[in-house]
DNA sequence: TCAAAACTAGACACCATTGTCTAAAACGTC
DNA sequence: GACGTTTTAGACAATGGTGTCTAGTTTTGA
């Protein structure tokens, strides 16, 4: 788990208790994504954790616990990562290309090339069905927002005149799975997709959707200036 | 699995040996489904089956045996409908839009609303790092064939005018990319969209798509009339 | 420095599961 | 109807997992 090691580098090495949660939730995820829930076992997390079985006992009552505890905290992560990178879209209609290009790039990799991605796709898929509760609020505050709020972005360039969109979240859903079309394959099996695939994944993807999408470009940009000298 | 009680109905209830290795396979494909392979127990198996446990381990040595053979039957089937399906691909550049919309709406209700699809979708996902071969040959026979069959399928439409797609390919898994997008956060909890859902998701796919990959049908068709006369 | 809190290692009972083995029953075929 | 094959139910050992308990050790913080 990149993100944590990295808080346990730069912090003051996150001592006692607390550390040993997080080694604990980390060597947790790590296994429970490799072997699936009924295949973890937590004699392995303790070894991977470095720490006593009974430790983990003393912190999660049962598997089930640390289990729940284990998806919330990725989905925690992942819906922060998620939405900072939202933040990152395109507001301006130059360049659209190039700038809805390098936005599918950072969403894929991190949606897609970290262990969290990861986790949460064969998590979901797995045990989803076994833990309706746990994963419907995920939906909630992960995915449904992320679309919306993905939406709204391709509404505000879509009244610039960049974009001619109907359905603002219609074109979000599109947009994911257009730039996630050439990695799914390739995730699917476990791989991660070297920066090259993501380029070229994110640039077919990014053309299809203008083609689409883009608006009469050329004639209202040099219809503006026109409108403007009138009013 | 629907095929297989049709194919008990109609044919003459498959009897003796072979009429329980069916029965074997099905129940073993709805727990290892559900459960996971770790979670399925050969018991839970049996009972599901209407069936000893020992006859289990007479037809399959093991539980790997077993597992192995329900993904194998179910690759193999999956692909067979799959390619069924890919031959009643439009051909004919009248009445594009609904034509492909069809076409989509049989994809995806072959490809996430039955049984099959589903196992695979979850088995695939769950395990597929541990079985690197047997889901590296249904790669290549699956999924890599209908790329490809579905990529000389545009090529056949773009060649006779209908669209404009340089990277056929490319092409088909944005086409399957889209057609999919709206419905796989209902699949992916296990849900089944309903004909409504997936007649709208068809509809918005194919219309994106064509706008993306639209030739000058307009253009085309006008101009045809002269082009024919002067010749 | 000391006491409380947290951690460890190991033993433990309990249970579920796998895979084998048996003897009896059901089946299909000639 | 008799024979060989297949299926069944159940007992069985072996294994590995969960969760508890205990007694001893380390860490923390005042």
């Amino acid at each position: 788990m990149k993100d944590r090691e990295q808080s346990k580098a730069t912090g003051h090495t996150q001592r006692g208790q607390r550390a040993k949660r997080i080694s604990i939730l980390d060597a947790a995820a790590q296994v429970f994504c490799r072997e699936g829930f009924s295949g973890a076992s937590i004699d392995e997390i303790a070894v991977e954790a470095s720490v006593s079985r009974q430790t983990i006992y003393n912190h999660y009552r049962e598997k089930e616990t640390l289990f729940t505890a284990v998806v919330e905290d990725i989905m925690d992560r992942a819906n922060a990562t998620l939405f900072s990178i939202l933040s990152t879209f395109p507001d301006k209609p130059d360049h659209l290309e190039d700038d809805l290009t390098a936005f599918a790039i950072r969403f894929t990799k991190n949606c897609l090339c970290n262990q969290d991605g990861k986790f949460l796709r064969k998590l979901v898929q797995s045990e989803g069905e076994r833990y309706p509760h746990l994963f419907a609020t995920w939906r909630q505050h992960g995915p449904g927002k992320i679309g919306a709020a993905l939406g709204a972005l391709f509404a505000r360039l879509s009244h610039k005149g960049a974009l001619k969109i109907d359905d603002f979240d219609l074109a979000a859903r599109q947009f994911l799975a257009l730039i996630t079309a050439d990695l799914q394959m390739i995730t699917l099996f476990g791989g991660t997709p070297t920066d090259e695939e993501l380029e070229r994944a994110a640039r077919n993807a990014v053309q299809t959707f203008l083609r689409a999408y883009a608006g009469q470009i050329g004639e209202t940009v040099s219809r503006a200036p026109e409108l403007a000298i009138i009013s």
